[in-house]
DNA sequence: ACATTGATTGAATAACCATTCAATGGAGTC
DNA sequence: GACTCCATTGAATGGTTATTCAATCAATGT
């Protein structure tokens, strides 16, 4: 007798599609039992797997959470880069979808800003995360410093240094997403994305706008 | 034959001392091993006690984990409160005051960075964090919410929201902690402080300098 | 049908670790 | 000097976990 709801899924399948689903697991795990309490019992049985499966498809544990932190990274760039890099769009655009996909929900989501977060504070992941993601954080840094730049210029703005303006949103970011893992109830995807805006309205006040009413206009 | 170099230190010490002693041990410990990586044994060794003591002097080793981020959050908010609560300074000196604390060299470096950053990646020890710190970061940013509303008041500024100052500020604090643990070498102490300070000059221009030089002046 | 290949399973292994506790030590008290 | 009371020690215990691997399974080619 089938059950005509669902079709049983394959008993095997492709290698890149167990990795995808084991990273998936391993995410979920993390953000519900932390680095410590991930354990390749949680991450196969929140698969659907077996127990053997994770050093079949990866070599030990530290390679799958090596694995785990490497696909968000790449998720999180993907998104910026494509969010940003048009040739079409002036600066002030780029550097706002760049703040855009700091917040987009499929990012900055406490399911995996526990992840980050775990790698941050574990001194051997830490070292996994320079590797995996230094470069591409001071490739983002320098991206928004580049675009700084531009505004600047363009713009005719005063005493602006780009590289103190793009550590100072790097920080931001870090800090906001730190806020909104810890205290969700008083800190907000909308919230911190507003607050950055602000920031930027601040420093570029003819490139960004201000949520606060400005009575002299 | 009595070593005259060194004094033998006595065998037996009073509980509090053996307590401090522990605490500082369990920080050394987690900052180079991360909590995942810190065990009793580590601990002990560290401190050149013997492995029973920590069940003897803390219930257990959570209790001990405890202990350590109520010792860190005690010396961080013992430092700021006793820094800006002088009744006889102005509101922005105060605030200058709470930013210096957050980049005292005492509380903001990698050691202790390490241990907070431990705290924020577990789910069990974020628990515990939110317990032990959640009011006093509360109160951190309330005491920023206020200082900022009255240098606002004094200062007859326009389109300043405190509440957005002080969660762009704490989220500042919290995200410059962050860089300065990963990348040491891209992020100074100073300089966050320094980008702290130039925040504050764009939103309150006449309570606090600014360290690029002024064109207009 | 049969064989081959590679994916999958889960029991077994070995290492690690928090906690317990019986034994020891030493400082103060009588 | 003997006694008492804690602090201290470290071996033993029990539980947990990453990793291994022999056996099983399913799909594909012949």
């Amino acid at each position: 007798m089938q059950e005509p709801a669902t079709k049983k899924p394959p008993r095997t399948a492709p290698p890149e599609a167990r990795r995808d689903q084991l990273i998936e697991a391993t995410i979920t795990s993390i953000s519900k039992h932390g680095i410590s309490g991930t354990t390749l019992a949680k991450v196969t049985a929140e698969a659907g797997l077996s127990l053997g499966l994770v050093n079949f498809h990866f070599k030990s544990k530290e390679a799958l959470l090596t694995a785990t932190l490497t696909h968000l990274a790449d998720e999180h760039r993907g998104l910026w880069i494509s969010e940003s890099s048009r040739s079409d769009v002036a600066p002030a655009e780029k550097l706002q979808a760049i703040v855009n996909a700091q917040f987009h929900p499929r990012i900055c989501n406490r399911r995996k800003l526990s992840v980050w977060f775990a790698f941050f504070g574990e001194s051997r992941p830490r070292t996994a995360y320079r590797k995996v993601t230094g470069p591409l954080d001071e490739e983002r840094q320098n991206a928004t410093a580049e675009l700084c730049a531009e505004i600047t210029t363009e713009g005719g703005y005063c005493g602006i240094i780009p590289e103190t303006l793009s550590a100072t949103l790097e920080s931001l970011f870090d800090g906001s997403w730190l806020n909104i893992l810890m205290y969700p109830d008083r800190f907000t995807r909308k919230m911190a994305r507003d607050n950055v805006m602000e920031y930027l309205h601040l420093c570029f006040p003819r490139d960004f706008e201000s949520r606060v009413t400005n009575p002299q206009s």
